[in-house]
DNA sequence: GGCGCTTACTAATGCGCTTTAGGTGCCTTG
DNA sequence: CAAGGCACCTAAAGCGCATTAGTAAGCGCC
C-alpha cells in the first residue's frame, strides 16, 4: 500500500478510502489509485485487514464423523461444493476440519473463535440436543445451522439462521405415494438416532401412519453405513409379517437392502418395494434402479452460504426452506401384490 | 498478552518469550506466566501472529472438478480426513476450496499467496504437463504433490515434496495375477486422460502386456462417471474379440461395468472378470462382489500432511513413495475359461 | 572497586492495514 | 468581509503479537 501511495502521490490512507470504496477522495484519485494497485497486482494481507478488526473473511465448517464412515455418501463434498459457489464470489475463504464426535468439534469453534479465524460458521449435522448452539450463542459467533434444529419450528433461534430440509413433508410425500401403491406395511431404515432429521423423519412416519392407520409401519436406526443398513434389512424380512415397502435414509442402505433381498429371494418390486433417501449413481448400479428422493445439495449449500453472508453483513437471523424434494420414481417401487399369499 | 503480562507481573514481551519457549526469562516466572494464560484461556490471535511474519498456520487445499463430477469416489474425504489428523495435532488450519479446472486453482494460489492466507500448499490431481508446479516456483510456497508428478522419477522437483503412489507397479500386479489366472485379453477403463497417475498406468499396462506380448490389451479413457464408465464397457464387450478381463479406475465405473455386462448376458466373472481400483463399500455391492486394488486414502493423507509439515519446518524436499496397495480377490475375478468359444 | 560477563527482564519498533482526528483551500451565507 | 460549511486530503494512532535493542542486577576476577 505504501508503494501504491507513492506511485499514485497520495497518501497511504487515501489509498486506503478509495480502495474500500469510502467516502473522502475524489472519483478521478480513486479511479488513479484503483489503477496502480491493480497494475501492482496488489491484494490486501489478510492478516493486516483482520488485525485492524476487520475480521478474517473466512468461514469455518467441521464435521464431526469417524474417518471410516465418511464419505460413504456424496452428500458432503457436494454440499461443499455449493459453499464454494457463493463464498468465492466473495473472496471468503473456508476453514475446514474433521474431527471424531461433537466435542471435539466444540473445541474447534472455541479455538476458533479465541484466535479470531473465522468470522461465521456453518453447522451441519444438527443433533438433538445440540450442545453447539449453546456454544455459539456463548461466543457470539454468527452460524447457520444446515438442517434444522429441533425444537425450532415456530421461529428462529436468536443468532443462529437456519436451512431447512422439509424432512417432515419429504417423507408424508413417501408415504402418501406408497400408500397410494397399496402399501399398509412399511419400515424406515433411518440412520444416526442421534442426528436431528432421523427424529423428525420417524416423528412424521408415526405421524403418517398414525393418520392412516397403519399400524405396521415404524422406524429401525442404523449407523448409514451398508453393514448396518444389510443387517435392518435381513431382520425385518424375516419377520412373520415382513414389510412390502422399504425406505432407507440413504442410497448405500438402499443398495445394500436391494442386495440382501435379492439374496433372500425376495424380489424387488414384486415383493418388496425400495425407497432411497439419497440419488447418486449408485441409485442406477443396482438391479432394479433406485426410486429416490432426489435433493440438490449443492443448491443447499449454496443456499447456506448465502445465508451465512447475509448474516455476516449485519442481517438478522432467518430460517429459510429448501424447496420439497422430487421423487424419482424408478424400478424399485411397484403397486403392491395382493393377490399373492406370502409363504410362512 | 497485556492482561496477563500485568497478572503475572511482568513486561508483555517477557509474556511471549515465555509462552513461545525463547530464552530470555527465568524458567519460574515461564512457568508462571503459563499458568496464568491457561487460567485465562489465552489463545494467540493468528491475525496477528501472521502479521508479524510467523506466516499463517494454515495449509491450502484445491481440488479442480465440477461440482457434478464431485463425490462420486470417497477418495477425498478420506484423505482430508488423513491431512486433518496430521494437521490438528500441530493446530494448523486447512483452507479448502473447491473450483472448476486447474486454471481457477492457479488464480486461487495466486490470491492466497497474495493475501499470505497460507503457509503451504497440498496438491492433488498433478496433470501431464502441470501448471501448477511452476506457478508455485515462482511464488516460493512450499508444497506437497499428491500422487507423483511426471518426469520426476530421477529425482525430486526443487521445492516441491512428493507423495508417490506406486501406479505403475500396482499395474504390474494386476496384470500379473490376471495373467496367472490365464487372461490374454485385457481392457482398462482409465480415468481422465490428463491426469497423470491416468498416464502412468496406461503406459504401465502397455509396458506389462509388451512384456508378455499380450496384443490385446489396451487403455481407454474417460471422465471417471458411470455413465462413461457403462458406455466403455458395452464398446469393448461387443467387440468381435471382447476382453477377458476389465480394470477399471474407480469403484463406481467397475460397478456400472458389472452392470452392463450382466445386462448384455455377459457373466461376471465367468465370461469377464473385473478389477476395481479402488475399494470402498460399493465393491460389496454388487453380484459378485469386486475385487479390488484397497489403498488407505487416510494414510495417504496423512503422509502428505506430515511431509508438509516437514517442508514448513525448513526440511527438504522429499519423495516418499506409499505402500503397494493389496488386491482383495472376491468374486468378480476367475480363471479364463478356455474350453467355451465366445458366440460370434 | 572498576571491568567484563551473564542472566532476567523492559521499552520500543514494526508487520499492513483501518480509522479518527485534524488540516487546507474553496464556496456559501448573512 | 468574517464565519461557517463542505470536499478532499494527510498525519497519526492502534489492532496483537514478535523481536531487537537496551537496562539493571548479580557475579567472578585481576
Amino acid at each position: 500500500m505504501k508503494d501504491i501511495a507513492q506511485r499514485a502521490g497520495v497518501s497511504e490512507s487515501a489509498v486506503s478510502f478509495a480502495l474500500n470504496d469510502r467516502p473522502g477522495v475524489s472519483e478521478i484519485t480513486r479511479a488513479r489509485v484503483r489503477r496502480v494497485a491493480e497494475q501492482l497486482g496488489w491484494r490486501p494481507s489478510a492478516a493486516a485487514r483482520a488485525l485492524s478488526g476487520e475480521g478474517s473473511a473466512t468461514v469455518g465448517l467441521v464435521v464431526a464423523r469417524p474417518a471410516a464412515n465418511l464419505g460413504v455418501d456424496s452428500f458432503f463434498l457436494q454440499l461443499i461444493s455449493g459453499i464454494q459457489e457463493v463464498l468465492s464470489e466473495r473472496h471468503l475463504g473456508l476453514l475446514f476440519q474433521v474431527v471424531d464426535d461433537v466435542a471435539d468439534e466444540c473445541g474447534v469453534y472455541r479455538r476458533w473463535w479465541a484466535e479470531h479465524r473465522v468470522d461465521g460458521l456453518l453447522v451441519v449435522d444438527p443433533r438433538t440436543d445440540d450442545p453447539r448452539v449453546a456454544l455459539l450463542d456463548e461466543l457470539g459467533l454468527p452460524g447457520v445451522v444446515i438442517g434444522a434444529l429441533p425444537g425450532t419450528d415456530t421461529g428462529p433461534h436468536p443468532g443462529l439462521s437456519q436451512v431447512r430440509a422439509d424432512d417432515a413433508g419429504a417423507m408424508a410425500a413417501i408415504v402418501d405415494r406408497l400408500h397410494e401403491l397399496g402399501h399398509r406395511r412399511i419400515v424406515h431404515i433411518a440412520g444416526l438416532p442421534s442426528l436431528a432429521h432421523t427424529d423428525r423423519r420417524i416423528r412424521s412416519l408415526r405421524l403418517e401412519a398414525d393418520r392412516r392407520g397403519l399400524t405396521g409401519a415404524h422406524s429401525v436406526t442404523t449407523d448409514y453405513s451398508d453393514t448396518e443398513g444389510a443387517a435392518a434389512t435381513r431382520r425385518v424380512l424375516e419377520r412373520d409379517d415382513p414389510p412390502t415397502a422399504l425406505i432407507y435414509d440413504n442410497d448405500v442402505m438402499a443398495a445394500a437392502g436391494v442386495a440382501v433381498a435379492t439374496g433372500l429371494g425376495v424380489r424387488v418390486p414384486g415383493d418388496v418395494s425400495v425407497v432411497s433417501w439419497e440419488d447418486s449413481a449408485l441409485c442406477r448400479l443396482t438391479a432394479p434402479w433406485l426410486t429416490a428422493l432426489s435433493r440438490d445439495p449443492v443448491a443447499f449449500g449454496r443456499l447456506a452460504a448465502r445465508e451465512l453472508t447475509a448474516l455476516l453483513d449485519g442481517g438478522p437471523p432467518r430460517t429459510v426452506r429448501m424447496p420439497l424434494p422430487d421423487l424419482i420414481e424408478r424400478g424399485s417401487t411397484a403397486p403392491v401384490q395382493q393377490d399373492v399369499l406370502p409363504g410362512a
